[in-house]
RNA sequence: GUGGGUGUAGCUCAGUUGGCAGAGCACCGGGUUGUGGCCCCGGUUGUCGUGGGUUCAAGUCCCAUCACUCACCCCA
């Protein structure tokens, strides 16, 4: 048996009803803020994720599914939308319209890691970008319009972390001082952390290891190394949350993975979803444009991980049930039912049936496990008196109905409800 | 890439010191019922993940392998 590749679901019914109505609801809250679907194709040149996310972050160095074309130029499937939302950007010169680009996009993302609760090879993100604004208003309102979703859908227990980042002026002076602050305890750090040492100093400050956190505790933080620009920046940021009533953890600890972050980073986290607790992240990137040789741009987004909500907020959308469900029984009343339930479906009726010979028995048992509302009963002895009997299964009552009336006269009896 | 846990019917799972592969649900037929649900009778469904090994005999013991799953790592 061919099965699916390992890290890949196959989304099914009634789940994925759910995963359209999270999707339905996401695109109604983002398009009263403005923002406007756009779909990026799911494979771009390998370059373009290794210059805008970053060559030696681990998403590019070993998460990426990478391939060579025909021509032997290496393709990559997306590990994340930012950087093909981007390229969009700027290829098509959509700066050149409107000096705001709000985007959203929703859809699938490929990274190679072992699986786990919460982590798939591929994974579906609701992304939303907002470039060529330089905030900070709009940092505080991209971040409100995310929790509005969130509660628009019932989830209320999560927290909001907030953090910046600085930018490239500020952020070699905190860099440097993170390393002097490491290097005199080094010997109290974890393994991977005296890695982390050369490699990216910052994500030390999120290591899990309880030694390590100790360690932490007294690290300098981002915030205290900010420029005067970065500073303001932030605290514009803080009272327009204030201003929105928005609660949060300022948390210093919080870095991203992602090379072209810059001043704002906020993630939201929950502690229902076991190690992988957190179900939306972003911040600011305002020297991607220019990185990817388009205008200098400021910009800022976030993704939300679908399956991650999906496990958060359970089936949500509301079931549907089938109008009527046609019992025909012999040849006679399956012949007659064939063209009947046509018929019905296409004046607009939800019309399910069987197309073989069985016991009523088992076609009420059918109408039944489908929930529909309602049932008509079409056997020989009813057709040779020209009639059908119309049950309804919420109070159990029946009616004849002439077949000459058909469909016009069930049409008009379950319109009434 | 590194660890732990789990693989038996469509689903949820039993299976004793190694001795004829099982239950419930689901499905199909029948009985009962006012024509489905509740109840009763009967029936269908298996590469015991896969491949080796030990044994008279392996779902059970040993080795390998694959898949799933959780965690590390990483991130949404």
């Amino acid at each position: 048996m061919i099965q699916r590749i390992k890290g890949t679901r196959d989304l099914l019914p009634p789940e994925v009803d759910s995963w359209a109505f999270l999707e339905s609801m996401a695109r109604e809250v983002f398009s009263r803020f403005g923002y406007k679907e756009i779909r990026p194709p799911l494979m771009e040149w390998t370059e373009l994720f290794a210059r805008g996310i970053g060559e030696n972050t681990d998403v590019v160095e070993k998460e990426m599914y990478t391939f060579p074309d025909s021509q032997g130029r290496s393709i990559s499937l997306r590990p994340e939308a930012t950087a093909g939302v981007v390229r969009a950007y700027i290829e098509n010169k959509l700066y050149a319209a409107n000096p705001v680009s709000k985007l959203f996009t929703i859809g699938p993302m490929f990274r190679h890691e072992r699986p786990q609760k919460g982590r798939f090879r591929q994974f579906h993100q609701i992304n939303v970008e907002a470039v060529g604004d330089p905030g900070p208003a709009i940092d505080a309102e991209i971040i409100a319009m995310g929790l509005w979703f969130f509660e628009r859908i019932g989830l209320r227990d999560f927290r909001l972390s907030l953090n910046s980042l600085g930018c490239p002026d500020c952020r070699p002076d905190f860099k440097k001082a993170l390393l002097s602050f490491f290097e005199t305890r080094e010997s109290r750090l974890c393994e991977d952390c005296r890695r982390r040492l050369n490699k990216n100093p910052l994500r030390i400050l999120d290591c899990k290891v309880p030694t390590c956190r100790e360690v932490v505790q007294g690290a300098p933080a981002t915030v205290d190394h900010l420029c005067s620009d970065c500073g303001a920046h932030f605290a514009k940021v803080r009272e327009g949350m204030d201003r929105l009533g928005i609660d949060y953890d300022l948390n210093p600890l919080l870095v991203r993975g992602l090379d072209y972050y810059t001043r704002t980073a906020f993630e939201v986290t929950t502690t229902r979803l076991g190690a992988q607790d957190a179900f939306m992240g972003g911040g600011r990137y305002d020297g991607l444009t220019a990185l990817l040789d388009g205008p200098a741009t400021p910009a800022i987004g976030f993704a939300i991980g679908m399956e991650r909500l999906h496990l958060l907020v359970g089936d949500l959308a509301p079931e549907t049930r089938p109008d009527l469900y046609v019992a025909a029984l012999g040849e006679a009343g399956l012949d007659r039912a064939f063209a009947l339930t046509h018929a019905l479906r296409k004046a607009g009726m939800w019309v399910e049936t069987g197309y073989e010979d069985k016991s009523l028995k088992s076609r009420m048992k059918q109408a039944d496990r489908l929930g529909a509302k309602h049932v008509l009963i079409l056997g020989s002895e009813e057709i040779e008196k020209g009639k059908a009997v119309l049950r309804n299964m919420r109070n159990k009552e029946q009616r004849e109905v002439d077949l000459a009336s058909l469909p016009e006269s069930l049409l008009s009896l379950l319109g009434e409800e």
